[in-house]
DNA sequence: TATAGGATAATTGTATACAATTATACAGAA
DNA sequence: TTCTGTATAATTGTATACAATTATCCTATA
């Protein structure tokens, strides 16, 4: 029983239904399954080797993380992410990441403040570099470790979730040269002031983290992206 | 298509497996499966006149909503809630709601206000009379027009979910007389700044009402309740 | 041609069967 | 007694079978 969350990740990531739910998540974030795509259960199981009933179990899930939508006796559609979601999100994110970064200068641990150092100064280097994908994936990490250091099981799975969430928007975001280059200083004044123990400009740093990040993504016109793919909803 | 959500609540409430969510969930809710409970697939398909399939289905939901744990090749037991979740609960929610409030003083209906204004008499008339079931269902009203008002799906949605995952404690936390006075008059003020359109003021309120909320918990001992069952967890 | 109706096919919803894993009970040895 | 190993039972994980619903296509008719 040791650990249970509000909502708990798929933890058993190696039965069938786990590989088969992660493997659809995955390919749904990456674009493969795009916005309004029907999913057909047997077309998937086929494709991953399996019968209908972990791939049915893995969509119910997927379901209620709001990437799948279930019509009962239809079919299942890849949901899409509106202008107004993407906007909800980050007014959301702004808060809790806020929240997040205050508990953490509270109870960050020697060894996550030490990543977070090592990882600001890598994904510099990788932005002196011109290595867009490894920031990328810097970027993801960095915010990891502060949902892991807040010491809040609730408040690291909901930051997750919409962190995950909005993934489709946020690999193109980074590959946006001046962003990167905002964003890595910002990560690190962050990461100073949690060093410091200074909670109040931790909050305040993470919250303009987030809204710097959507104004950057409105500003270069990567939101306008949504609520195209939306005439193959009906 | 036309609706989708981070988490979208289960819908069609009139399936095998929507009758089977809705119980289960209701059953730990209330009270009937306790903390640490192992819920057997036969037994609960027994007892609704279904097989494994759809209650197998409603665990995954309900493991992903938080409220049960499926340990492969186990079985599944009822989560609980600790006094840390509690806590990081109300503390997410003060920000959240917060922001509802917020988002609701800009975008709530004539229709809405006027239910929310009814609301806040008609559960002041009940507290004058000591009807503490009805204050329950008129404080659980209040929050949903809440929610409803903000105009977003993600936002309204995540509220819901704490609210209702909080349940169990606001269920008591409501019949200290006290509480239930002072709440009553943090609703009206809400409301009131709401309808003066100052969001600023909406926002503070908001946080302030849930901050009070969990200090009365907490005053009153109501708190120390969880982690006691979790002998049961081994 | 355009439309309505109905047979057929395809897909989802649920039940059941079987495999894999885990729990239980009991016998025997230290 | 207490521990260990093994056989048995119970439970979960997955596949398959069948029922219910929905989509598709063809035909007949205006």
């Amino acid at each position: 029983m040791a650990d249970y969350n509000l909502k708990d990740q798929v933890s058993d990531k190696y039965s069938l239904r786990g590989r088969v739910f992660h493997k659809i998540r995955e390919d749904i974030l990456n674009g493969k399954y795009k916005t309004g795509e029907e999913l057909r259960e047997a077309t998937i199981g086929e494709e991953l080797g399996v019968s209908r009933t972990p791939v049915r179990e893995a969509f119910r899930q997927l379901e209620l993380e709001g990437l799948l939508k279930m019509v009962p006796n239809k079919g299942t559609y890849v949901t899409g992410i509106t202008q107004k979601d993407v906007k909800d999100i980050y007014m959301i994110r702004s808060l809790l990441e806020g929240l997040c970064a205050r508990l953490a200068t509270e109870n960050i641990t020697d060894e996550q403040m030490n990543e977070m150092e090592e990882n600001v100064y890598l994904s510099e280097f990788h932005e002196s570099k011109g290595h867009y994908d490894q920031m990328a994936q810097m970027d993801n990490r960095f915010h990891e470790i502060l949902y892991e250091s807040c010491d809040s099981k609730m408040l690291e799975h909901l930051l997750r979730d919409f962190h995950q969430y909005v993934y489709r928007v946020r690999k193109m975001t980074l590959s946006s040269e001046k962003r990167g280059k905002a964003s890595n200083l910002e990560h690190r004044e962050i990461m100073e002031a949690i060093k410091a123990g200074n909670c109040d400009k931790a909050e305040k740093l993470a919250n303009l983290h987030m809204i710097n990040a959507y104004d950057n993504m409105r500003k270069n016109g990567l939101i306008e992206m949504f609520d195209q793919d939306d005439s193959a909803k009906k």
